[in-house]
DNA sequence: TATTAGCACTTAACCATTGAGAGTGCTAAA
DNA sequence: TTTAGCACTCTCAATGGTTAAGTGCTAATA
């Protein structure tokens, strides 16, 4: 790929802020006007044009002005890192602690809160993800006998995150056999990650099969039960805030996004990948290479308590998003949110 | 109001159902096509005027056919209810019981469970409402200590529910006083619903108040704490379902659509006030006299376990729903799910 | 040689007009 | 009491002409 000068780049975020800022399609005119470089609309046609033959810009149709491809926004978000943080926004960030600080419940109805906080400081969709089972270490578990042969289990983990379930025996155990049941389990497990235990109790299972009511093998069914259904909680929130966007005026793009919101499926996949570096990182369009976001950028951020991945929070929006406040916004909301906790 | 002949019930009946089935407004010829009552198309235009002056049809201009209003959509459901249960569809059923019956988990994501299932069945907006303070009674609470100053309070209800929440202190309390705390709330609370609860704990709090650091007051801090989050979850889902209807075509409608269900307040609300009666309960748009939900209907019914309401269930969908089948619905699924909840 | 002015060309958006189609209300006949 | 006939109303879709915005190209210019 060629390289661009100084005058292309200068042109293209002109290009892209001005789109950001203002849905039309940007004319030549338009940015002389609003951009001084001292150049006559003519050059700026030039300019914009081996722009969009490089693949930044494309036109709508012939006689419009030009709009940013992924890869235009791509270049202007990462020439907005490499300038670090210009932006800011005091009253944002005061909003932000006043929101953030007054929630004080477990890990499951703060990230749901901050999702919902996200959302209405950016305008666009508030996304949160609680740990996956690889990342989340079970701290405790305590069992409760719960009407005939049911058993309620509780998992307290490192993270903070505290998660209850049902589980329905076959046969009626007393409490007294719950509590050695439990501690058998905690001297076991506890300080290893789901996906360990998971793996350990596969294995353990295949080797007890043979004592097939033995308290162990009980132990390892309430505890699989336990674990099987989790899979770390997606929250999400804004979608009224999305529809008054321009770029969501059409009825067919607001199916797709309601489509992809109650799917989950993709947008935890995305997320999960997105978990494993540090930062805020930047999505853009279709460079997730999912169809049902091509039209679609992530800005997000992980959540960490001390050391501890213990979330991943962000927003999501049109790829015309103003990635400056966004970013600025899942930064910020991140490190208060690690903040928070750590001191919670 | 006057009183309706056989024959004008049978014309407000078939445009309804035919209106329900096709989002047209319904003109003269086409009822007597569809519904061959030996009339010809001047006679039920005549009809449908009277009908229109009696407040059960609108048109929604001068030539266009006739439109039912709230009131003849009450009509119909009224008559619905009246010839009872002819509608039945076996797929549903063997759907509903296959998808449900795959869910064991708590109360909570059972109820999430059943709303998507709901909206998967009926094409509309899924929902649910777990019990309110005034009707959850406590069955045991818990106390954990959990890192510094945090306590892990856990409920069980005899309703199914079981909540977690973190709270804390401003000091430091030991296992051991925690365990003396929760058995004091045990035996002082157990049997009563939330709502006794909280009025007991104000009334003991200003008795209370003199002895600010004792045992008792630090319970009751506690307590109040943990119930004071509680509201009852709603459940929505089905969003997307909904926008694929000819009744959300338009923008304004579905912004509407999506501030009710955000807002959560409204329907909280209106659930909340229909879930003192029993079986099935319809609202037809402007009945429910909130301004948000003019242009929708409800179609609910509470769950049992036993005699205890553990919850209420509904769709939401357009006033042009066919109500048929969201009853028949909302029906089977209530007491699928009470069955299933009391078997559990 | 790089920039710019000028101009012809393209396209979407807007507007008014028009005609078809559907359905009504009214009147007079059955 | 019901029905056939007819004039009237209104929406909807298609049409065509006009405007405004913006481009690409060419020739002139600094």
């Amino acid at each position: 790929m060629q390289v661009l000068d100084e005058r292309s780049k200068k042109v293209l975020c002109a290009v892209v802020q001005s789109y950001i800022n203002f849905p039309d399609p940007v004319g030549s005119r338009f940015v002389t006007k609003r951009y001084p470089f001292g150049l006559s609309p003519a050059t700026i046609r030039n300019i914009m044009a081996d722009l969009e033959e490089m693949g930044f810009l494309t036109q709508p149709h012939t006689s419009a002005g030009r709009v940013p491809t992924d890869m235009g926004y791509r270049f202007y978000v990462d020439s907005l890192v490499a300038e670090s943080e210009h932006y800011s926004n005091f009253e944002i960030l005061q909003e932000l602690y006043k929101r953030i600080e007054a929630l004080k419940s477990d890990i499951d109805t703060f990230l749901g809160e901050t999702t919902t906080t996200l959302s209405k400081l950016s305008h666009y969709l508030g996304v949160a993800l609680s740990p996956r089972p690889n990342m989340i270490t079970l701290k405790r578990i305590e069992l409760f006998k719960y009407k005939a042969d049911k058993v309620v289990t509780i998992l307290f983990t490192d993270e903070g995150l505290i998660k209850n379930k049902v589980i329905s025996l076959g046969s009626e155990v007393s409490q007294k056999d719950l509590n050695r049941i439990a501690s058998y389990l905690n001297s076991e497990f506890s300080g290893h990650t789901f996906d360990e235990i998971r793996l350990r109790i596969v294995k353990e299972m295949s080797k007890e099969k043979i004592r097939c009511e033995s308290l162990i093998s009980k132990a390892m069914r309430i505890c699989r039960e336990t674990l099987s259904f989790y899979h770390g909680d997606l929250f999400i929130s804004g979608l009224s805030e999305v529809l008054d966007l321009p770029d969501f005026a059409d009825l067919k793009k607001i199916r797709e996004l309601s489509k992809a919101i109650e799917d989950k499926h993709t947008i935890i996949k995305l997320l999960d990948k997105l978990s494993e570096r540090d930062g805020v990182q930047v999505l853009i369009g279709s460079e997730s290479s999912m169809d049902e976001m091509k039209k679609l950028s992530m800005v997000v951020s992980t959540c960490r308590e001390d050391d501890r991945p213990i979330g991943i929070i962000g927003i999501i929006g049109p790829t015309r998003m103003n990635y400056e406040k966004a970013i600025y916004i899942v930064n910020n909301t991140a490190k208060f949110v690690s903040k928070m906790l750590t001191g919670m």
